[in-house]
DNA sequence: TGGGTGATCGACGTCTGTAT
DNA sequence: ATACAGACGTCGATCACCCA
């Protein structure tokens, strides 16, 4: 019987991908620096071995530290940051605020749940989709707390995702009605249509004439 | 073809952190 | 205090490649 893969195992398996990686790119840069692994090792406070270790992706936990001595060495410098993953633990009211919205779809749109986009390796997906006469992604946010941060992320995955429009959907909570009012006329250009119109052409059967806020 | 160089691999010892 | 696991360094053997 297959099992769903779990949250440990899949981050475990992407470590081991960025670790080979990173190691293959420390590899290039050394080879193009005509550096031996022992000149790398020498500078950068440790063998050629680990060196070496580090590059074929021999060692299941290379420290950030290693590797910020290496790419020094080496002349480059490593960067680290966090971006939203495709199935990330949803909480209640997330997937409450996603079915809201589908209670006010007409029945003759479909309706599918966590989307992947369409490029192979990006782990990112839409929350929904809405699909009828094309295709109208929904990016759902229980709690606003960076607008201007949430339209660029959904802008970069129109941009990639192959949808004709999104949506961005936020929950109706005073909080999050007083952060976007602060910001809404700067969305307007990406986001233009608001509540009344894009749910007025959902419950009639049609996709929205363009992207748009949501708030539910 | 032989020597030099670099990379890889395995064995072994040391050090450090953790569990009991 | 002791045992254990993991990370790391050292050493030697081996292989591949380049060059005179």
């Amino acid at each position: 019987m297959a099992t769903r893969e779990r949250f440990i195992d899949r981050a475990q398996r992407s470590g081991r991908r960025i670790v080979s990686v990173v190691g293959n790119e420390l590899r290039d840069a050394r080879v193009g620096s005509g550096l031996s692994q022992a000149a790398v090792g020498r500078a950068a406070g440790m063998s050629h071995a680990q060196v070496g270790r580090i590059e074929r992706a021999r060692i299941s936990g290379v420290s950030v530290d290693q590797l910020c001595r290496l790419s020094a060495v080496l002349g480059m410098e490593i960067s680290v940051r966090f971006y939203p993953g495709s199935d990330p633990l949803r909480d209640a009211a997330h997937a409450a605020l996603l079915e809201r919205l589908r209670g006010r779809l007409h029945p003759s749109l479909g309706w599918r749940l966590e989307v992947p986009l369409p490029i192979e390796g990006d782990r990112r997906a839409w929350d929904a989709l809405v699909v009828g006469a094309g295709r109208t992604a929904i990016e759902a946010e229980t709690r606003l707390t960076d607008a201007q941060a949430i339209a660029r992320k959904v802008s970069l995955k129109k941009r990639d995702g192959r949808v004709d429009r999104v949506v961005l959907l936020i929950a109706g909570t005073i909080g999050n009605r007083r952060a976007l009012s602060a910001c809404r006329e700067g969305l307007r250009l990406d986001f233009p249509l608001d509540t009344g119109e894009i749910l007025a052409s959902l419950a009639a059967g049609q996709q929205p004439r363009a992207s748009g806020i949501v708030v539910l």
